[in-house]
DNA sequence: ATGGGTTTTGACCATACGGTCAGATGTTGC
DNA sequence: GCAACATCTGACCGTATGGTCAAAACCCAT
């Protein structure tokens, strides 16, 4: 039980969080059933729990690994770059990452949207930090001119709805554009003139 | 258990949706339970299966009478109107929306999230013949020359995603505003601005 | 007031679920 | 080869949950 040591216990462990990850963003928290976590890991229950000591601690593992990856593409927003190139490739990450890990953005979301009650800490930590921290470095563009007056925080927002938007609710987007489109390209290329436009000065 | 007819009826039947509005939205529909429904409802749980036949009806209803609502902003609408007018005419209607009815942003948004597996063929039909035909009203805008050239439906994608990031990531965003501030009229400001400059020919 | 329909409920049932445990099976260092 | 430890499992438990039912309480037109 104490944090991955051996061969085994890494290897299963991240079996494990994989499984729950596939489950928990489909069905929600309350939706996952153990078993079917185990069902996916190809593991047996007890086994599941021999790794993790409850069904709690597996979706707390879940999503502290995934708070660093989702803030990462911010993080790396520098305040000493080109401060519109800055800001589209932040757009341009985070569309990355609503494509790659759509499992990893809507199990964020479903937390989300039931009021956060295991991240609370996290968002009132980290997260406000992080933005308010980058907000300043917007701030700090806009009133140099580089780019145009907006509020930075309701910017950071929007670049978070548009590009979550594509994971979260795939299924509508895709039904929506039909057969034979490409909705990630085609959403690249629709921010890129969005935010080209907005971030004029 | 026919449609409502009488005064009690009606009355609880409604008691009974406003209640499960309350629990579905917070919890989803697998965390929600009857016995939370009724006790918000303040009925017993063998009084709401006797309006409704099941924990899916109730759900089903709720999520039918959604829709009309849901959809009504975007049918208004007017192909006749002044276009940049109609399209910020539309933002303001679902931003309205997600302010006022943010259970109802929110139900929606966990059924999606999960695959719709209760709403796929709203989506497939009404949903998506609606997006298609306002799509083509702003294409003609467009050929026009009266509003800007993009992809129409990601064009009502980002409408969808600005408006109802704040309803449904309400716990994140006033966490991260702080207080004393007022989100919506701040979005109200900040997408005046987004699709001002957006659509601009 | 009374009889027939409507509404409400306490008691109950079957199932599903998170979690436990004693013991079986595997693995590894010596 | 074997002791010591790590890994795994079948069987089981208590509780929560969706749903049923027979009977009670209520309502209302006559």
């Amino acid at each position: 039980m104490p944090r991955p040591k051996t061969r085994i216990q890494i290897r299963n462990s991240e079996t494990i969080l994989e499984a729950a990850l596939d489950v928990f963003s489909a069905h929600g928290f309350r939706g996952a059933t153990l078993d079917q976590i185990a069902e996916v890991a190809g593991l047996s229950k007890p086994n599941l729990l021999y790794y993790f000591p409850s069904k709690e601690a597996i979706h707390h593992a879940l999503l502290t690994r995934l708070l660093a990856t989702w803030l990462d593409p911010l993080r790396d927003m520098d305040a000493a770059g080109d401060p519109v190139a800055e800001v589209m490739g932040y757009v341009r990450r985070k569309l990355e990452l609503s494509r790659d890990y759509p499992r990893e953005s809507r199990l964020f979301a479903i937390e989300i949207l039931q009021g956060a009650p295991r991240m609370r800490e996290a968002i009132e930590g980290e997260l406000k930090a992080l933005v308010a921290q980058k907000a300043k470095v917007l701030q700090t563009w806009m009133d140099e001119g580089r780019i145009a007056r907006l509020d930075p925080v309701h910017l950071v927002f929007s670049i978070w709805a548009l590009t979550q938007h594509y994971a979260d609710f795939d299924v509508q987007v895709r039904t929506v554009l039909g057969d034979g489109r490409d909705p990630y390209a085609e959403a690249g290329a629709f921010l890129e003139t969005l935010y080209t436009r907005l971030l004029a000065p």
